[in-house]
DNA sequence: CCATTTTGTTTCGGATCCGTATCATTCTCC
DNA sequence: GGAGAATGATACGGATCCGAAACAAAATGG
């Protein structure tokens, strides 16, 4: 249970890990993308993206192509669902996880010099 | 002086604020153009085009187009330096002071329920 | 003065993303 | 088995963004 963030701590911690992903190597993420990842990685599976689309209320199109462009950079992978193989099951990667340590490593970092 | 986040409740934080990002009706900010606004409303100004784009690392017209777009939405506005006519003044306005205090209320409550 | 430097913008080709509409595959259920 | 529903992917036209390079305007300093 963390103390509630002031306005001024929220923003400047929005800040300085804004800052820090612009300055690291790695592509950044689009907000929907990003909303995508942690969903699949906090929330329980089964992830499909009939349930992500609704979820983040968006259209399926923009869940496939956020599959694809972060299956190319291999933070989740798709499998199909056997037992009805419509869906298609959105599975974490270990890159994935590791991606998110990081993020959250640096997030709590940062949140410990507001 | 807050707690530092745990890396759970830093992706939970993230997680939530981003969800949120994406359901309401304002477009989405890249994490460049959320930098950029961020540093003009959070450090002293004058902020230039040039100061920007050394702060982010990333080229000048990045911050062009940054300026640009979010001029567009009314969050910032140009003005010339009269005092050195090549420097373009980077400035806030109300729209913007409203935006990053929603944004600021937003995470803060966020941050309440980890 | 006038060449050089500094600053910000524009252009260019290429990549990505959007929403709508359409398509292919699979399942359901009579 | 066949019509209809459900699921995800794809096509399309339009918008945006990227970095590198070229450009325009203004200041600097011999």
């Amino acid at each position: 249970m963390a103390h509630r963030l002031s306005p001024a701590q929220s923003m400047k911690l929005w800040h300085d890990v804004h800052l820090a992903q612009v300055h690291d190597d790695e592509p950044d993420l689009s907000v929907r993308q990003m909303s995508v990842l942690l969903t699949v990685y906090l929330e329980a599976p089964p992830h499909t993206v009939r349930g992500l689309a609704a979820k983040l209320q968006v259209t399926k199109p923009v869940i496939t192509r956020a599959l694809d462009s972060m299956g190319k950079l291999g933070l989740v992978s798709r499998r199909r669902d056997e037992a009805d193989r419509r869906n298609v099951l959105v599975q974490r990667t270990v890159k994935g996880v590791l991606y998110l340590e990081r993020l959250g490593d640096l997030i709590g970092q940062t949140s410990e010099g507001l």
